[in-house]
DNA sequence: CCTCCAGTACGAATTAAGTCGAACTAATAC
DNA sequence: GTATTAGTTCGACTTAATTCGTACTGGAGG
């Protein structure tokens, strides 16, 4: 834990200075309707999803997902979840990195992440 | 429970044996894709927040909720929302009345009724 | 410089959802 | 029987969302 340098900067656990976020809603401009608009979505249920489930290492690049669809169309979802106020996005470098704002949506609509953690897509039912 | 007779039809809080209830999907077959996807229109999160609030008494038809729409319009939405699992619907001679399924939402997706139930439209926040 | 790579922006095609008028049905009252 | 009433069904229209190809941007490495 002492060990702050400024020799290497890491590529998974960012230092203390961040990108900025790309323009999201503010937590209080959050609208129910919209959020679960965005959520009604099987493909972004699973981004979601994933996120929540897999947040042990920092923010993911969209690649990371490994999801079967054209860029264009991922960039579409990816969008559509930060305007809802879902996801919030950095840019590093090259690539847009998105983590779930947990604490704002717990914070207007708690118990949602935990209906989104514990959904399972068709395909896999047991 | 020893009381019943065949001689009043009470029309508020019917006896015993209910109208069936309309087609609806059962508790295992609800998605959660499907609920947020109802809920996503202000329109309908209006009419389910109204039943949650005012279910003191019984349920409710379609008039009732004071919609400025026309009645094609409601059909839609009514049903957008029972096929979706959150209406439970019954004929009651001419009129057909809704409720909350509050049961079976509260066991698959703990925690949404309350989101819905504390939901504000834009009209009259602050 | 040029190349590679992650992702965006635009635009067009498709598909889905919402809106609503008009005709209809079925129960009740007369 | 007729009239009224609550709601449906159909169909057409409008609007919004999705999908995705192509062209583009902007940083990193040579």
């Amino acid at each position: 834990m002492g060990m702050s340098t400024s020799t290497a900067p890491a590529p998974d656990v960012p230092p203390a200075e961040l990108p900025p976020p790309l323009p999201e809603p503010a937590r209080e401009e959050l609208r129910l309707e919209v959020v679960l608009g965005a959520l009604s979505d099987p493909l972004r249920l699973t981004i979601v999803r994933k996120l929540l489930l897999e947040r042990e290492s920092y923010d993911h690049p969209c690649g990371w997902f490994g999801l079967d669809r054209p860029k264009s169309s991922l960039t579409h979802h990816f969008k559509a979840l930060r305007d809802a106020g879902i996801l919030r996005q950095r840019q590093y470098g090259l690539e847009r990195r998105s983590r779930v704002r947990t604490e704002d949506l717990d914070a207007r609509f708690p118990g949602l992440l935990d209906l989104v953690a514990a959904w399972k897509p068709v395909s896999d039912r047991g």
